[in-house]
DNA sequence: GAAAACGGGTGACCTGAATCACCTTTTACC
DNA sequence: GGTAAAAGGTGATTCAGGTCACCCGTTTTC
C-alpha cells in the first residue's frame, strides 16, 4: 500500500459545483494497493468514504472456518462500502484487490457535508445505494435459491455481460475464488464447469473462457 | 383496498419543515387493506413512496412455480420498496399485509423535491437504505448459508427481537411461510421446530411460541 | 534446488434436506 | 351444514452437492 498524488475523478463529478469539487479534492487522497492486498476488513469501522479509480476489487464476506462468500467485483468508479458506511459504522464485509487497484479516500465529513447541500448529488448516492443493495440481493439470491448450473451460469453471465462485456474472457479469479462467487466448493465448481465444457456451452482452457451458447447459459440462468 | 382520511406521520417527521410537512400532506393518502392483500407486486413498476401507518406486511419475492421467499416483515412506519423505488424502477419484491393494515401513499415527486432541497432528512433516507439493504443482506446470508437448525433459530430471533421483542409470542405466519421466511420447506421447517420443542429449547403450542433457552438458540443462529 | 505450498482436477462416499405420499384437523365458503 | 380447500403433521425415499482423499503440475521460498 502506498499513498500518491493524482488527479481524482469522483463520480457524478458533473453533479458538483466547483468550489465543492474542490473541498473534495482538498480533503481525500489516493493510495495504491498491489495485487492481492486487502483494503478494508469486516467488523472494522468504517472512516471513509472510498471509491475506485483504477484496478479490480473483491468484495467478499468471511465466514467461520474459512469460509468465504464473494458478492461482487467493484470496477473503477464504484464507491467501496457505501451501505456499511450509512448503515452500521461497521464494515459487512471485506475487500480486497485483485489487481494493482488505485483507491481514492474522502473525508466522511467533507462527503456528508455535500449531501446536505447539493440535492442533486445526495439523489445520485440514493440511487447508487439502491443499485448496490438490489445487486447484491440478486446475487445472495442466486447463490441462495438456484441449483449449481444455474449459479455457475449466473457467473460467467456475470463476467460476460458485467465485467468484461464480451463472449470472451479469461477468469481473474483462482477456481477456489469462482466457487466462492457461486456460493459453492471448489470440486463442485470444477465439476459444473467441466459439463458446461463436455455439453460445448463454453470452451474452456485454463482461466480462458468462451461462450458458445449464449442462449443455453441465459436459460440455465433462468430456469435456476 | 378502501380509501381513507387520517392523519399522516411520516417517518423522520422531525427533520422536515411545516411548509415541506405541509406540502406532503397535501399530496398523499391513506389506504385501508384487509388482511392478505397484496399492496405490490414484483415485476411492476414503481409509483409512490409508501409507508406503513399501521398493520403488518410481508416483503417476499415470487419464484417459479409457487415458491416464495420472505425477505422481512415490515411495521408501522417502515417505508415499502424504497430500494426498487431508487433503483431500477421497477418492484423488485412484492408487498402483501398480514394484517389490516394502512399504508401512506406519498407523490414520488414531491418526495424527491424535498430530498433535493433538505439534506438533513435525505441523510435520513439515505440511512434507512442503507439498513434495508444490510438487513436483507443478512437474511439472505441465513437462509443461503446456514444450515436448517441455523436459519430456524434466525426465525424465531427475528420474531422474538426484532418484532414482538418478548421471549414469548404468537407466529403471525403459516409453517408455510415460515417455511419461505427460513428459505426452506414447510415439512423441513415443521420437523426442525418439533426438534427444537423435543429438545426443551422452546415451548411450542401451535402458533404460541416461548424461548426456554436463548442462548442455545443464539448459539445455533451463530454456528450456521 | 529440494521441499513446501498452492492451484487445478478427479473419483468415492456421505448426508442434509428436498420431495413424495399420505393422514388429520381446521378453516373457508356456497 | 356439507364439501372443498387449506393448514399441520409424519414417515419413507431420493439425490444434489458437500466432504474427503487423493493425483499432478507449477510456483514460491529458504
Amino acid at each position: 500500500m502506498q499513498q500518491v498524488d493524482g488527479e481524482i475523478v469522483i463520480p457524478f463529478q458533473s453533479c458538483l459545483k466547483p468550489d465543492e469539487l474542490e473541498l473534495i479534492e482538498k480533503n481525500s487522497n489516493i493510495v495504491n494497493y498491489n495485487k492481492r492486498e486487502v483494503i478494508f476488513r469486516q467488523g472494522t469501522r468504517t472512516s471513509h468514504i472510498m471509491f475506485i479509480k483504477s484496478g479490480l476489487v473483491k468484495i467478499y464476506k468471511e465466514g467461520k472456518n474459512n469460509k468465504f462468500i464473494i458478492l461482487k467485483l467493484a470496477v473503477p468508479y464504484y464507491f467501496l462500502g457505501l451501505l456499511s458506511i450509512y448503515g452500521t459504522d461497521i464494515h459487512q464485509y471485506s475487500a480486497a484487490t485483485i489487481q494493482p487497484t488505485e483507491v481514492c479516500f474522502v473525508d466522511i465529513n467533507i462527503f456528508n457535508q455535500i449531501l446536505a447541500s447539493n440535492g442533486e448529488y445526495s439523489i445520485k448516492i440514493i440511487n447508487t445505494m439502491a443499485n448496490d443493495g438490489l445487486f447484491i440481493f440478486d446475487r445472495l439470491m442466486s447463490q441462495s435459491h438456484k441449483q449449481l448450473p444455474g449459479r455457475i451460469a449466473d457467473v460467467i453471465l456475470y463476467f460476460s455481460e458485467d465485467i468484461y462485456k464480451s463472449e470472451e474472457f479469461e477468469f481473474p479469479f483462482t477456481r477456489r475464488e469462482l466457487a466462492e462467487l457461486a456460493g459453492t466448493t471448489k470440486e463442485s465448481f470444477i465439476r459444473t464447469l467441466a459439463e458446461f465444457k463436455h455439453d460445448k456451452i463454453i470452451d474452456l482452457d485454463g482461466a480462458m473462457v468462451k461462450i458458445n451458447s449464449l442462449k443455453i447459459i441465459k436459460t440455465l440462468s433462468k430456469l435456476g
